[in-house]
Parts: structure tokens; C-alpha cells; sequence
DNA sequence: TATAAACCTTCCCCCGAAGGCAAGGTAAAG
DNA sequence: CTTTACCTTGCCTTCGGGGGAAGGTTTATA
């Protein structure tokens, strides 16, 4: 199967399949006189599963590890699900530092009247400083 | 000011004070013989307003919107509300995706024995394909 | 006064995870 | 045979800086 197709079906760019390619996440079979890469159907399943683990935040060295126990017959599920409990716990922190931000920010919106006068507490605030309680970043997880 | 105390006042790094002043978002006079920056008071109030702001997620390109605002004596505050209101609803929706996240890999998590078998429903999950409702990115934020 | 330490400068490469585009080769259809 | 669709590599761009080299400046100390 041409990239353009295993592309198609994994919900993937031709990109991001090349790209996959060139860091050894999945490689596929290349004909030496065409250059073309040829995905075969177990290629395809991979790029299906990786595809899916990057939509759940996944980051690619993730889906490396998630694709050798994936791969691996004797693998024990603990590990999977370890991977799987990290993931969810980085997504928690990530949205508490959202949720405190969004309400500070919400804060200071409700004190900023948004008429056509100068007067704004949002950028007296930004500008003194003393905002709230900082701890704002990073938890990674974009 | 020399650089260094400049950036350790408004809590930035002097490789981030640098980057500002390539970008022009604020540049300080700089002496010709010696090369080297001299922040004045002024600058340094911007510096830890841009500090603030970035560290509210505001984008760069957004900071720059501000510091103008910040500086503009007749702005009106509701321009101000405006950039603040849809950073909140940025954050807003990067929250409710990542929920949506946690919430699929909590169920996924919950259905997974975790124990030294090799069977794995997280595994099946992912290389299945229907792990529940998609919709998964982009609204930025990170 | 000499020297060392602590600054500062520019320059270039690096990260993640691709996207965009150019130049050119290949395959399949008409 | 030609057009069209697909494929290839290669290089530059993103975003917000971090790391470190090579070298200049300033300040403190011996």
C-alpha cells in the first residue's frame, strides 16, 4: 500500500507518516529501484494505533513504549496501565493549572467595567504584580 | 540596568530578556562602545508585565497587543476585557478538551486488570479504533 | 597593576511534531 | 504519448526560548 492510502486509512497526513518513517517509529518495507515506501497491513495497524495514542495526548516516545508492549506477546498489562495512570495523572495537573488560571483571570475580568474608559484593573494588575497566588506552571501536556 | 538584573527583578531568565529585545517586543538602549543593554526603570515595569502576562498564557503576539494597550494612556479598558475574555475561553475549551481525555483514559484504565497478564483492553482500545466519541484536538493554549 | 571572577555580547544548533514548498522521479489512466 | 496523480528528498518555518562556544567588558581582589 502506497503512503498516500495507509495515510488516508490511519486518519494521518502523508507528513506525519514520512515523519514517523524517518524516526524509526514505523518503518516500512522501501523499494530500492522506486524509492516508494510500501505500508503493509500490519504497518497500517501501527499507524492506526499510534494515531489513536497521540489523540490521547500520547507524546511520540509515549507511543514508542506503548508500541513495543503493543508488539510484545508477553507483556503484562500492569505496564501498560502504568503508562496509561502517568498519562492521566499529567492531564489532572495540566487542568488544574488551566482552572486556576481561567478563575484569576476570571477574576480580573469581573473587576474591569469594559467601557470606552482608560481605568482597566486587568493591566494594574498585570503591571504591580500582586496578582494571586502564583504556581502556574509546567506540567507539560500542552 | 544591565541585563542580568533586569531579568532576575522581573523573574525571567537573561536568554528570554534577549529574545524580547530580538523580537522587538522591548528593546533597551544599548550602549555602542560596549554592547552591552541598559534597562531603565520603564523597561523593567514592562519586563515583569510581560513576565505576568505569559505566565496568564497570553501568546507573545498577544503580550504585544497588551504592552501597546498597557502603554496607550487612552485605551479603553473594554479592549483590555476583550483579549482577557477569549484567553479565558481558550482555556476554557483546552480544559474541556482535556477532560474529555482524562475521562477516555480513565474508562480505559478501569475496564485494564493491571496485573502480569498479557491481556489489555487499553491495548485493544487503542488498536481497535472505537474507543468512544473522538473530537479530540486543537484549541491551542497548550 | 595584574589577574581572576563575573558579567556581557553574538552566533549557531537544539527541542516537538510536524507543515509548506520546490524540484524532480514514477505510475497509472486516457 | 501525454496528462494527471502520486511519490521522493531536502530545506526552511513554526513557538518560546535553552545550551554552549568564543570572545569582549567590568569589577573585585591580591
Amino acid at each position: 500500500m502506497n503512503i498516500g492510502k495507509a495515510a488516508k486509512q490511519a486518519g494521518l497526513t502523508t507528513k506525519t507518516v514520512r515523519y514517523y518513517a524517518n524516526i524509526g517509529l514505523i518503518v516500512p518495507y522501501q523499494d530500492p529501484s522506486s524509492g516508494y515506501r510500501d505500508y503493509s497491513e500490519s504497518d497500517l495497524a501501527k499507524l492506526q494505533f499510534i494515531g489513536m495514542a497521540r489523540r490521547f495526548n500520547f507524546s511520540i516516545d509515549e507511543c514508542r513504549e506503548l508500541l513495543a508492549l503493543y508488539e510484545d506477546r508477553n507483556r503484562s498489562s500492569h505496564d501498560v496501565k502504568m503508562l496509561t495512570m502517568q498519562k492521566i495523572d499529567q492531564i489532572k495537573g495540566k487542568i488544574k493549572e488551566l482552572e486556576s488560571l481561567k478563575d484569576q483571570l476570571s477574576h480580573l475580568a469581573a473587576g474591569c467595567d469594559g467601557d470606552d474608559r482608560p481605568d482597566c484593573p486587568i493591566l494594574d494588575a498585570l503591571s504591580n504584580g500582586k496578582v494571586s497566588n502564583g504556581k502556574v506552571s509546567n506540567g507539560k501536556v500542552t
